[in-house]
DNA sequence: CACGAGACCTGTTCGC
DNA sequence: TGCGAACAGGTCTCGT
């Protein structure tokens, strides 16, 4: 489920409080209880439960895919990965199925983590510059500028696809918002990264901009069972739309994998690269 | 360095 | 109806 917009959302419905939800800051944990360990990177489960036990919510952030709680002292890392997601509910509610960390809060509340396919991971840390110190830049940040983009484009020589996807040369666009972005940029997803001219890098940075506000508004994309309360999944493109008119040209949009991801793509608005 | 395969997991959907 | 294959918003590790 979760790229950027999606943890976004995240992010600050549990700021703000949502629905019958209270926001999540100023809460202290009373109570942790782990349920699938696996999912605890650092530290180990008996030194988490410890030591996350009344630590205070002061922050609810995200950088890239993760989601950032900045407790006092230390700072909970969670990425959701394909299936997680994570809310308040009353403390009463029966736990469901696929909970996989519980944090009860001293208003009667708790954070429930939800993963079905247990691939999400947990990091309690001092220091949350340790976990994301290899990401790349922020695509919504004001010093993320097209040249620059151009420039690092052009630094390796990989198809454009994987390369987005990559979490050290920009953070936070996933199997979805990829597809989109090249789409509008009208880019092949196997384009040679250093074989973009100037105008189509600023035409994909735009593109990358347009694509990640627009899952911001939309509070995201839902599909499937996973993730609900986002809109983006009606506005889609190419993505899952295969044999479906591009909205552009009305050519059927095709399926095709890279680099191991299913990729969905105009053939008439993204022409093949090299004989153009 | 760049790429592909396999691993980690469970659930849903599709084809026969 | 049943049953296996394919597929799913991600990332890591290993081999070439």
């Amino acid at each position: 489920m979760p790229e950027l917009p999606e943890v976004e959302t995240i992010a600050a419905r549990l700021r703000l409080g949502s629905g019958d939800a209270p926001p999540l800051l100023g809460k202290t944990i009373t109570r942790a209880r782990l349920l699938w360990e696996r999912t605890l990177v650092t530290p180990g489960a008996e030194e988490f439960l410890a030591r996350i036990t009344n630590q205070r919510f002061r922050e609810v952030g995200r950088r890239g895919k993760f989601l950032i709680f900045t407790l006092s002292p230390d700072s909970l890392l969670l990425h959701l990965r394909m299936s997680g997601d994570i809310w308040l509910e009353p403390q009463t509610t029966e736990v469901a199925k696929h909970h996989r960390l519980l944090l009860e809060l001293d208003d009667g509340w708790r954070l429930a983590f939800n993963d079905a396919r247990k691939f999400g991971r947990l990091w309690l840390v001092a220091d949350p510059a340790t976990v994301l110190k290899d990401l790349g830049p922020e695509p919504l940040d004001a010093g993320f500028r097209p040249n620059e983009f151009y420039r690092r484009l052009h630094a390796s020589r990989r198809q454009l696809k994987p390369l987005l996807l990559d979490q050290s040369f920009l953070a936070g666009l996933g199997n979805i918002y990829t597809d989109e972005a090249l789409h509008m940029a009208g880019l092949h997803p196997c384009t040679l990264s250093d074989a973009t001219s100037l105008a189509q890098a600023q035409k994909l940075w735009h593109s990358i901009q347009e694509v990640v506000r627009e899952g911001i508004r939309r509070n995201g994309a839902s599909i499937d069972w996973v993730y609900r309360g986002g809109d983006f999944q009606n506005h889609f493109r190419v993505y899952q739309r295969t044999g479906q008119p591009c909205p552009v040209c009305g050519t059927p949009i095709q399926r095709k994998v890279v680099g191991q991801r299913g990729t969905h793509i105009c053939p008439l608005c993204q022409p093949e690269p090299g004989e153009g």
